[in-house]
DNA sequence: AATGAATGAGCCTTCATTCAT
DNA sequence: AATGAATGAAGGCTCATTCAT
């Protein structure tokens, strides 16, 4: 780890503080002392510590974007870009689990100029994903009984507090909670079985 | 306003304050402010700001228990009382969208021990939940494809994140969120329609 | 200790809070939680946390004013006085050590005032013992080599510290110390034993 | 002054006015001020406001040791050795009366842990000083009538008290004093006068 | 004689940030 | 690229005291 640039370094840090302890409860001490440099360092690289918690919004923001627009305009039935989809961002989350435990809890923290894109971004993807259920819904292999848009922020709800409850080193591995979150999703869209 | 007693405006005070800025980013001055008193007042009735917050939850614990034991013990068929159950949980986590932003955003901040025993709590809620949900799988009305335990949490990070997206000024009512997710939830198990 | 007038049970548990923990480290909550009663009676017998301050000093020098005088003011020969003098405030002060270790703590808390009129009645104090000191210097029975002035320091130095060190349960009584501490300043003064 | 190193400027004026309004009624912003920083620069250097009187008594007990040492195990007879430690002491404690006054006034402020390693280390202080009585009294040189560790609690308890008497404006220089207190001590074991 | 809610000033401490080096 | 001394603002909390009852 003392290889890594101190930047990674930094970044890396913070956000295991930011994930344990809160954005507000982590020092800017705290951060430098784990990452083996000084204050001074930090500020080489990062303009504030409003910016470190950006850069980890930012992160996150562009993997998840990269990562649905791939599955979603890829290959399939659109049941299975679903549940490719929605298998996808669940085990994703399971293995960045603190970037998530952040994201969630610490949105009113940010500028609000940032705040305001960040929740751009999200509503953008939060489309693309409604939109792969509309197409079902349009098609008739999903219900309507359900908005689209209820439907959507019914399974992020689920997504976005694994954070609370999912643990690495319990029974289930994120590919099976992703694929038994697939599993509820399309069920309660009224969709048979898929088999991925 | 002016006529409730202190203590009760000093817990509302804080509770939008908390549910709007976040509990580390809201002083006490800003609380006391709201409230119209002075400091001592407030360490007159808390002993702490973290005092506070623990009031705040045990009053949500408090209130979520009696009113899922009520459902679940009542009468119905199991679907009937699961449908129940998670209508009126979200219904009543839309009336009282602060104390869910809190409850789900503050956890680590709590001490220790009050954090062990609002977490001892909150299981004992959460395997309430889940026993309805085995009850319908072992009856054979449920499908048990998904373990009952994922089910819950599964539900249940769709009910937390209510505090994210809501608006009680939106287009739709915390009663119709309510029967749109209880049948989003009886559908992903299989059930059928339920009539409430 | 229930039956005692309020009044003397908040100046005994102040006394004690004072000694142990010293004036400005005991707050008022804590001396009338020790008495058994709220604030208001407190602020009845008391103008303030100082008065309380005060009444002790002005009950320890009264004590040892009418001591001192008594005994020097007495029969027998200066030695004997003086010997007799200085046991007895060896042991009035290990009988109420308490008051000693508050006496030349917190002198420097008490208001201008209240510490000049304590310092001159200390002063008169010191004077009488000093001319007991002078009388026999005058007589020739004393050595004066030292100046009595600075005899009487040096005494009264040693007995305002039994505080930090004396303990009642150790193996001297009060009476046994204040013997050997006559007969050291006796000695020092060049004046053969007194049999007392 | 004002080139003084910050941390040195700090303890100066942390230890005067310490001395003048005693522990508790000195505030960290009248030490800054009297040094001519900010709190930031204080908590730069010291840990806590205990800290400061922490170093200032790590000082005093230093300089204490090291002096009684080098004078006990140094040439002379045991009785010229006692008198110059005696004399010593009391010479070195009015030339730094300032930390006398805080070392015996503030004892019961300092942390648990912290006033158990003073008084141990001023254990040892008195135990060499008591030594030196114990020789004289086995060599017969000392009268033995006084137990050697009364004789050293009689003695020290004037050395301590000269802060709340002695005034360097005064009549006497420390050393006269010294000398003086160095006689008185000789005297009240019986030996004859030492001339040093 | 006594209560207890409420005040207001002050205290110690933390912390993100800056800047000369 | 990095240090570390220093700042200044703010924060949570304590506490002696008052006053209506």
């Amino acid at each position: 780890m003392k290889d890594e640039p101190v930047r990674q370094r930094l970044l890396a840090e913070a956000t295991r503080l930011f994930a344990e302890h809160g954005f507000e409860s982590t020092s800017v001490q705290e951060i430098v002392a784990a990452a083996g440099v000084t204050k001074g360092a930090m500020y080489h690289y990062f303009s504030s510590k409003d910016d470190l918690l950006h850069e980890i919004y930012m992160r996150v923001l562009r993997m998840q974007m990269d990562r649905l627009f791939e599955i979603a305009d890829g290959p399939g039935t659109v049941q299975e870009r679903l549940h490719r989809a929605a298998a996808d961002v669940v085990e994703t989350t399971t293995a960045n689990l603190d970037d998530s435990k952040i994201f969630f809890r610490s949105m009113h923290l940010l500028a609000p100029e940032t705040r305001k894109s960040v929740r751009a971004e999200r509503r953008r993807y939060h489309e693309r994903f409604r939109d792969l259920v509309a197409e079902g819904q349009r098609s008739g292999v999903f219900s309507d009984r359900v908005p689209a848009e209820l439907v959507v922020d019914y399974f992020f709800g689920s997504v976005h507090h694994l954070g609370t409850w999912y643990n690495a080193k319990g029974p289930l591995t994120g590919a099976q909670v992703g694929k038994h979150f697939a599993d509820l999703l399309l069920a309660s869209l009224g969709a048979g079985h898929v088999d991925e």
